[in-house]
DNA sequence: GACACATGTTAGAGTCGGCTAACGTAAGTA
DNA sequence: TACTTACGTTAGCCGACTCTAACATGTGTC
């Protein structure tokens, strides 16, 4: 559920691919598997290691197991991101202020 | 500069570290390490990763490499993640909207 | 119960990633 | 030039990760 453990679980292609396909619908573990060329194990592994990290919800149906994105998994994720760019934005801004002033001052002085 | 490449090197907290350390302010890259306990050449590899990973940028002061924060390494990672929530956050209200269309007609019903 | 179906779990092989130690390089200084 | 300072780079170890193959579990059906 921390942020680390959503980078890692993000860090995998298939897991990303994965996140994509079960974010807009509920879908089987087979019919994920489905949509790739690895062993259903490997998808199902995948699976354990999103679950863990609160990016998706198992929900069982019978013998099936559906699964569907949490967007809330990602909350922690998406606040690092978010602070990280508009604190480094306003850097930026902070810089191009100064510059701004120094030409000012520069200009001045002529 | 990929998705992947920006997720992989941030799925690593020390690189994490890193990024926040130098995000405010330019630092050499003995600055950055006397801040952690592994070796320097441990840093030195992180900061390589970071740099193709285009979220530090890097600048040459004599014998010193300084480093600092580059946000729009994380322009791509912002845009997948924001999507991502804002997508998911839809589906949301959807069904939170057909739920309250549902009660509704049960009301009515009664 | 017997069987098929859907899925999870485990063991092991191969690969990747982070770390240290040792060496290499480039810039400043006496 | 000789020495120091500030880094980067490489080789190799070790633990973590991903994958497949085989086995285990649980559910529905006859």
């Amino acid at each position: 559920m921390s942020v680390d453990n959503q980078l890692r679980a993000l860090a995998e292609p298939h897991r990303r691919r994965i996140l994509e396909l079960v974010r807009d619908r509920e879908l089987a573990a087979g019919e994920i598997a489905a949509h790739f060329d690895v062993t259903r194990s490997a998808i199902s592994q995948h699976l354990t290691v999103l679950k863990e990290a609160g990016l998706v919800v198992e929900r069982r149906d019978g013998a099936r197991r559906l699964y569907l994105a949490e967007p809330s998994g990602l909350a922690g994720l998406k606040k690092f991101v978010d602070r990280f760019w508009t604190t480094s934005l306003a850097r930026l801004a902070e810089e191009a202020e100064a510059e701004a002033r120094r030409d000012e001052s520069t200009d001045r002085a002529r």
